[in-house]
DNA sequence: CTGTTAGCGCGTTCAT
DNA sequence: ATGAACGCGCTAACAG
């Protein structure tokens, strides 16, 4: 038997290449003079336990430098592993450069907290490694994408609780939505008030394909991104035959080039109202304005969506749609809490507010 | 023996709380009538099988509605996850609101690739659960806090490659720095060869105090952060008694603050220069100039730090340090990358680069 | 090309 | 309060 134990010990422990041989729990029992059973419960303080033991144990710890169980096995042994997998819609890139993303992603770290750690994923499509092979016991889609229902399938499977932000929706998915058809509606309904008649849109991106082009008559049926096409629609429904272009992806860069595009042109074709899909696009749109001798409001009226406070623009006061970027973050985190404690969470929906600025105005006569 | 196999199926498997249980490799190979072994190789794709056994286990796999290896055990199998913890200074939130970090998550995240994931904690000190406790084959700590020398103790430990960017040196962490001090000294130099002698300095938080706060000259003792403390000494290296303002977060309100109570005073005793320590503070104290009524550069010369584009700040060109804050965070991605395969990597050092804008100049004569 | 064997490191029953 | 066994789900060796 002391054969055993000796061969036991830690002879076949090969951790990387050359590195010194790891200490395991078992190694600290064995030196404490207990049995692992209760060296683990010295470290969880799951179960009762002697001070004394305890003592001894983390004494002994200590000497083998042994700072805690490994958290692999623990987490293959109870099934959990504490980090919850956000899935970000394409490059994470991207995700970094907007700040409604950015936002979300601060509210769920906010929720999950200090315990658990959040893992960025992209949803590169069924069968790519990251999302089926990645360890998390939870996951939170953020913004929809066109695998998202592949990805579904995969963690179904797995019994992995799932929280979709501004996603379809689908069977066992919580979801965490936001109006965005009416409150594009709201807004272009706003800007039809003021007076405007001739109105062109810059949209975020609509699909897969990542260029600034115009926006065509079947984007409407063929788009896949639920978060555009829905404020598309709430554009058209107060102005039916609304164009403009699309986008590459939110960028007041992207917002600038679909400006010129659309102001630079004989003063009766060049519309009088600009409805951008984001605030960094109607930021792009109002320099390009500026750039070509435009005033804002004066001449064209420019209007946002999100309520991003962008840094350092202050020269306007941005007429936008104010959503909860933050506490959609923060449901979609709690939703996860509460589903992996076992309990159940129902879909939460939030609303956008018209946040009335400077940067819209009735049009002006001369200009007509 | 048909007992034991039975029982071994699933009687015993408790996957959450009425979950339909899992099947898992076993029962994939037990259907498919080979061993867990080629049902293994089926799915991994390493040793060698006939394309008919592959057929056949995928086959199986379907049936039994298996979507492939758990994760977690694999990860304790192989000895790891995939996954790259990247350690964050304090709440997550600030980080997420700082464009140099974002911006070297971003270069992380473009080296990692779609493979592996980024696993986002916070270094809240030793003991915290998250950094103990978290499933990582490796660490990039990104920004130093008080309590990395605590974390890294854990992390060589259990044989975690580091790579520490602008962090103080350890051994066996790998160094991504910035040459921060000489950058603001040949920024300071800048200063002071336009004419500047008044100068004040605007900076990022020196230490774990999160509050807005006057200079002191025993801050640069007590300072806990390296970036900030490096800063400072540079601009010292030129203006030895500077003063001025310790912010609490790199943001532009912070920066509008400090520069009102810097800039609101009589005209003789006003700074002609102020040196900001990120490009944030910088659009901050341009803003609390213009609300006082000065005008940049002419009443009063405003420089930066980053090279940060910030969105929709554009009636000025900041005179500023640029940093390659996206190719520091690939660095660190590819310096991660090499000692997974097992590569030694080296220590890499970044140099800023001087950018004049237009938003510094001579003092003015009649200002003094 | 496939099957057998032996754990990865830990937590969790049962006993005592 | 403690110890002995067992297996979480998978894969790396080796044998055939």
């Amino acid at each position: 038997m002391s054969t055993t134990t000796l061969w036991d010990v830690s002879a076949n422990n090969q951790p990387h290449r050359g590195h010194p041989a790891r200490s395991t729990l078992a190694d600290v029992a064995r030196l404490a003079g207990v049995s692992g059973s209760t060296a683990s419960i010295a470290f969880s303080g799951d179960g009762s336990i002697s001070a004394a033991t305890r003592e001894k144990v983390l004494k002994a710890a200590a000497e083998l430098n042994y700072y805690g169980p490994d958290p692999r096995a623990k987490s293959l042994r109870q099934g959990r592993s504490g980090i919850v997998g956000v899935v970000l819609e394409d490059r994470i890139i991207h995700s970094f450069r907007d700040p409604m993303t950015i936002a979300a992603l601060d509210g769920i770290s906010q929720e999950i907290g200090e315990g658990g750690g959040m893992l960025l994923l992209t949803a590169t499509g069924v069968g790519e490694p990251s999302i089926q092979t990645a360890v998390f016991d939870a996951a939170i889609f953020l913004g929809c994408s066109p695998h998202l229902a592949g990805s579904i399938t995969v963690m179904r499977q797995r019994n992995v609780p799932m929280v979709a932000i501004e996603g379809q929706h689908f069977d066992g998915v919580v979801a965490v939505d936001l109006d965005n058809r009416k409150a594009a509606a709201v807004m272009a309904q706003h800007v039809y008030d003021l007076g405007h008649r001739l109105v062109a849109t810059v949209t975020l991106p609509l699909d897969a394909r990542r260029e600034l082009r115009a926006l065509t008559p079947a984007d409407l049926e063929t788009a896949t991104t639920a978060v555009s096409r829905d404020r598309l629609e709430g554009a058209r429904a107060v102005y039916p035959s609304v164009t403009g272009f699309v986008t590459s992806t939110s960028s007041s860069d992207d917002g600038f080039a679909a400006a010129l595009l659309l102001l630079d042109v004989a003063p009766d074709a060049r519309p009088t109202a600009i409805i951008a899909q984001s605030d960094l696009i109607a930021v792009g749109v109002i320099r390009a304005a500026e750039a070509l001798g435009l005033l804002v409001p004066h001449d064209v009226t420019v209007v946002g969506f999100d309520g991003a406070r962008i840094e350092g623009f202050t020269h306007h006061d941005l007429t936008t749609m104010v959503q909860p970027a933050t506490e959609k973050g923060r449901a979609a985190g709690r939703a996860v809490t509460e589903l992996l404690a076992g309990e159940a969470s129902p879909d939460v929906a939030f609303t956008c507010r018209l946040h009335v600025g400077d940067t819209a105005a009735p049009p002006t006569a001369v200009a007509r």
